[in-house]
DNA sequence: AACCTGACTTCGG
DNA sequence: TCCGAAGCCAGGT
């Protein structure tokens, strides 16, 4: 075994995304950062397009940093939202959901984010 | 090899 | 809060 890590971050990816649990959501930036290239927001998506596997990963469960949906109406965008929606993910008037209480946490469980 | 595009992010007005 | 421009990385033509 002398390289273990072969995955490729289009791999780490993707694996990330399979341990985003229900009812939580995770932006581009930060599954990049999480498998190691924090300026690869981009590149999350390109995994996303390219990934065949789509069908069983919670695609639908990554938005953008602004919290709202990227995908064009007609699009993709009623698609995700209603699946999130589906898992009691509640959108604002301008379509926006609090990141601040959905997205995703994969270490600090839960931090009393007192907030001010 | 060069240029263009894209399910992005961040900053400034 | 909304809109536009610049920066970033990788794949397709």
């Amino acid at each position: 075994m002398s390289k273990q890590k072969t995955l490729s971050f289009h791999e780490r990816v993707k694996a990330l995304i399979r341990k985003i649990p229900r009812g939580k959501v995770a932006t581009y930036g930060q599954l990049a950062a999480l498998a190691g290239q924090p300026r690869a927001a981009r590149q999350v998506a390109w995994a996303l397009h390219s990934s065949s596997d789509k069908d069983k990963l919670p695609w639908h469960r990554v938005i953008n940093s602004q919290g709202t949906i990227s995908l064009p109406r007609m699009g993709g965008y009623e698609v995700q939202r209603a699946l999130l929606e589906k898992e009691k993910v509640r959108f604002g008037l301008r379509d926006h959901v609090d990141l601040e209480r959905y997205q995703w946490q994969p270490r600090a469980a839960r931090t009393k984010r007192g907030k001010s």
